[in-house]
DNA sequence: CTATGTGCAAAGCGTTTGCGACGGT
DNA sequence: ACCGTCGCAAACGCTTTGCACATAG
């Protein structure tokens, strides 16, 4: 999968894309670049932020991954492509994805569908998951 | 309004704070604390843009105004809080705020429910405005 | 009069970039 | 051998902070 994405994007298949871009892959929790870092370090031990950096924004380029728009300072990620929504706990900052048809299929306000093209709708939902409700 | 605010929290009503928060209430555009900051640079020369970002996470901390949550750079900022959604243009950065009482009305999947507690749920919608999509 | 807020300048943080070395094709 | 990529270190932009003075209550 990605192998013919990079071939596509004039990417060329380096051993670092690889491992980045399956560790995010497998991971659930929408790591931080420096959250990455740290789990492939184990493994990698030379490679760099940087590299991790330039990567993300490169796998995000080619719509492989996607920067998960929390507005906290740090940058998330997720290699998830399949429409989805999320759910924010502000405690401890976790991120679920979750599935919701009735929102997929529901039809915007005429406004809307006036002011241009639109690409993309997401819910976003904000709470405190029960870990956190529990723990005080 | 700001007054009453500022007397529960303990907060001082300074020329600044009012300034700020006026100037925010009556923007629509969602400014930037750069963009507030040339705003009211005008009226108040030496006002600081350190005095800005105190001002606004202090409003924020006190539901005055909310941090809009666009995943760019640069933090965002409305003095709105009636409940609302935002569509963004991925083009010239533009958010427009609109109400949408068949998405507030629909109800979550079980799942979330059992998630923890939800504080609030919002719609985001990405794409591209008439005015960009036509100067192409 | 006292506690808080302000302006200034300097530091902080996540992220990006210029450079020379490295490695796939 | 070539061009893209990597690691390093230094720069960057937005935001936050320590300090001394000013100001609201």
């Amino acid at each position: 999968m990605l192998e013919q994405a990079c071939q596509q994007a004039g990417l060329k298949l380096t051993h670092q894309r690889l491992e980045i871009f399956s560790e995010l892959a497998a991971s659930t929790d929408h790591p931080s670049a420096e959250a990455l870092h740290r789990r492939l370090r184990q493994r990698m031990p030379t490679l760099s932020l940087d590299t991790i950096y330039r990567t993300l924004a490169s796998l995000e380029e080619n719509g492989l991954i996607t920067r998960v728009k929390t507005g906290e300072s740090q940058a998330r990620f997720e290699a998830e492509q399949r429409q989805h929504h999320h759910l924010v706990c502000e405690r401890c900052h976790e991120i679920i994805d979750f599935q919701w048809q009735t929102f997929d299929d529901s039809v915007l306000p005429d406004e809307i569908l006036q002011w241009g093209k639109i690409k993309n709708k997401n819910a976003i939902l904000h709470g405190v998951c029960k870990k956190c409700l529990d723990s005080v």
